[in-house]
RNA sequence: GGCGAGGUAGCUCAGUUGGUUAGAGCACAGGAUUCAUAACCCUGAGGUCGGGAGUUCAAAUCUCCUCCUCGCUACCA
């Protein structure tokens, strides 16, 4: 074998938040399958998982609930670990960055970096509050948002119309802390330079992974990589997060997406005193389970950290997956349109292999995928519980019925054709299944352990021991061939047991019960073989293995997600409107801007500082290199002026020629794309993001006033 | 706009050193069976492989153009 140890880390979720089955399909499930499956392999592993608990979106829920970001984290930390733990997710360690240990090693890793002369120390204006005496991240800053006006668009980003931003293009901003306005101030960042990896990521990467990533993850390194890296700032100003182990850095932290990844080498630490034989040995391969939002971090910014601080190992593999929509629309946590895993597990108790079955046989592994409650229930119905369950259940019951409740003995004698097929089906299954596994095929080994269970009940009928005991005497003759046919589908259920155990952990379990044989068993050494369960040992009856999904289940989590977002939705709109200066607003879904939208009162001189005018457009092109834009020639009645409108979506230049608009006339002149804008023309914006002209409703005189 | 990934049966997906009538599971239809969770087993129907052009004796597979979805990124306000 190549390699002695295997490290295998999982992502660490956000602490901000509860984990939703789209977490598990793209991340946490995989990771679990291949470390149950290296287990069985008793291969020397360790899966290490926690969360990461730092970051600014923390520290803005806790102030907008009240209460200290620890409380956050504490509270997520256990929710996450719960949900993990009931769905049988098996860590090793699912630890948290704000331990101690953790400070430790992601500053100790700082300061060789920092030791070594790597960092560019680079002085920056950024924005500050003198209120609170602190600089703020881009995500602390609040302003107007200049495209949907929503007055509470983060300095990153707009929340109601999801445009990306930078502080400087809010209008008024201010301070999500004390509201107060800003004032810029010089501050001092270390920036890691990620150019001079460049070179070393391309030659690890695009020659060393080209065949052996997946296409999405190598593309998406192959893009980065092709557009050039920059240096890239690893430290923040905030209060939250693990202190810039330097003299003079009060108030500066560890940028999260530095001390995150170290995480995994922290709670390593925590784990198992030989933590570097994992992290240190070149004999170890590390294979990072994250989502593809993650690819970057992982695939290009950790290892160059790791490569500069030396004495690493390097990731082997990062499989990552796509995303997981559900029911036709992505996931959304503000509109909480979301299958949460704690109400799952609440909602159907005991059935987390059933759930596990799904997310794996519809991983999102090549592309984004959807989840559907119907599908949900075919799935389980239709395959688990009626090809696995329901051969498991007759090989039981044949066993109680013409074989007194014993496992029978194997007749060499009386073997036949059919019995010696179905002994090399188990260990080619077994061969396809390891195959998959190792390469990260998930969804086609689990779809070869059902399609084995489909060879057993093939094999079940057309052997029809239930024929050949038809009365006594015929049951007497036929014996030999009964208790062949009973032992290979009992032996075959015992293989089943063995390579279903890294997907369905729970049904392997209760499988073994039923054959009153040990976890040991499940040793994937085992799988294969014919002669697993001893002859005239008495078996237990079996149990059912999955309970079918009703209609009326399927129905009442399709309807809970629509109440979800109904809910979500009217509590957006009451949290807006009585939102006073001093609390930003919650995280809004863009769908939701166009009613959630509601501004504070203004006087009738605040509205008669607008200047709104009657034009007509003249004149209409769209703007090279830009998607939305078009240049617009109005007739003003007194002038022919040019505003750059972002309507191209909507609108071609032909179909609004000749059109009639509503102008704020005197709107301090803007550039875009070189090209000066004189004024804003007045737009509707439907739920669904259409622009309609908010024009007059007859012809006007162009030029005329709007009051 | 740039880059990346994907677009194959109603649904979920296989399928590249280009090669006979393009595969699987589910759903659907018919049949057989009754040990079993109204399950299983057999058979069948169902696709101009997003669209167009080209290279070739031969294209789902290679080249170019184009459309759609998702992501990153730019631009936008």
């Amino acid at each position: 074998m190549k390699y002695k140890r295997y490290l295998i880390t999982a992502a660490l979720p956000y602490a901000n938040g509860p984990v939703h089955i789209g977490h598990l399909a793209g991340c946490y499930l995989p990771a679990d399958i291949y470390s149950r499956y290296q287990r069985a392999q008793k291969r020397d592993i360790k899966f290490i998982c926690g969360s990461d608990e730092h970051g600014v979106p923390i520290t803005i829920r806790a102030m907008k609930e009240g209460i200290t970001p620890q409380d956050v984290v504490d509270k997520y930390n256990k929710v996450i670990k719960d949900s993990f733990a009931d769905m049988g997710i098996s860590f090793d360690i699912f630890s948290r960055t704000s331990n101690q240990v953790h400070h430790d090693t992601s500053q100790a890793f700082f300061l060789k970096l920092y030791n070594d002369g790597l960092f560019e120390e680079r002085e920056s204006e950024q924005y500050y509050d003198e209120e609170k005496d602190i600089f703020l991240a881009d995500r602390y800053i609040v302003g107007t948002c200049p495209n949907c006006s929503n007055p509470n668009a983060y300095g990153d980003q707009c929340e109601k119309c999801g445009s990306t931003l930078s502080p400087e293009q809010l209008i008024n901003p201010r301070s999500a802390l004390s509201n107060a306005p800003l004032v810029k101030k010089l501050t001092k960042h270390w920036y890691f330079p990620l150019n001079k990896y460049e070179p070393w990521l391309k030659e690890w990467i695009t020659e060393g992974k080209k065949d052996e990533w997946k296409p999405n993850v190598y593309g998406q390194c192959k893009s980065w990589l092709d557009s050039g890296l920059q240096p890239r700032a690893m430290t923040r100003d905030s209060l939250w997060g693990v202190p810039v182990p330097l003299p003079n850095a009060n108030g500066k932290v560890l940028y999260v997406w530095f001390d995150a990844p170290i995480g995994y080498i922290s709670a390593t630490k925590e784990l198992t005193a030989n933590w570097s034989d994992y992290w240190c040995g070149e004999d170890t391969k590390l294979v990072h389970f994250i989502g593809k939002d993650n690819i970057v971090f992982h695939c290009i910014i950790f290892p160059a950290m790791l490569k500069a601080h030396g004495g690493f190992v390097l990731p082997d593999n990062v499989p990552a997956n796509e995303f997981l929509n559900i029911e036709g629309e992505k996931v959304s946590t503000s509109r909480n349109w979301a299958v949460w895993i704690d109400e799952y597990l609440k909602d159907f108790p005991d059935q987390q292999d059933a759930l596990r079955y799904v997310l794996c046989a519809n991983a999102p592994e090549s592309k984004d995928n959807d989840f559907t409650w119907k599908d949900f229930q075919d799935r389980v119905n239709n395959e688990l519980a009626a090809v696995l369950g329901n051969f498991v259940n007759r090989a039981f019951v044949l066993m109680h019925k013409l074989c007194g409740g014993r496992m029978p003995q194997f007749h060499a004698v009386a073997a036949n054709e059919a019995d010696r097929n179905l002994a090399l089906e188990m260990k080619a299954a077994k061969e396809r299944v390891e195959a998959a596994i190792e390469g990260y095929k998930f969804r086609e080994g689990l779809a070869e352990v059902i399609d084995l269970a489909r060879k057993g009940n093939k094999y079940l009928q057309d052997n029809a021991p239930w024929s050949l005991a038809k009365t006594p005497e015929l049951q007497a003759a036929n014996q030999a061939r009964i208790d062949n046919c009973i032992h290979l589908c009992l032996q075959l259920t015992a293989n089943l047991a063995i390579l279903i155990n890294p997907f369905l952990p729970f049904t392997a379990k209760k499988m073994c019960y039923m054959m009153k044989v040990v976890d040991r068993m499940l040793e994937w050494e085992n799988a294969g073989k014919s002669d697993l369960l001893k002859t005239n040992y008495p078996l237990r009856a079996p149990e059912i293995l999955f309970r079918k999904i009703e209609d009326a289940e399927v129905a009442a989590q399709v309807e809970k997600l629509h109440n979800n977002l109904a809910m979500a939705i009217s509590a957006s709109l009451n949290i807006t409107t009585t939102t006073t200066p001093e609390t930003p607003a919650p995280a809004a879904d863009p769908a939701l801007a166009a009613v959630a939208d509601q501004k504070a009162t203004i006087t009738y001189e605040d509205f008669a500082k607008i200047d709104l005018r009657v034009g007509t457009i003249v004149k209409a092109e769209k703007v090279a290199k830009a998607d939305k834009l078009l240049k617009l020639e109005l007739d003003m009645g007194t002038e022919i002026r040019t505003v750059v409108s972002g309507i191209a979506l909507d609108f071609t230049p032909d179909e609004i020629i000749g059109k009639q608009v509503t102008v704020v006339a005197n709107l301090a002149p803007r550039k875009m794309k070189g090209i000066e804008s004189n004024g804003m023309i007045l737009m509707a914006q439907n739920k669904d993001g259409r622009l309609i002209f908010a024009s007059p409703l007859e012809t006007a005189d162009n030029g005329a006033e709007v009051k």
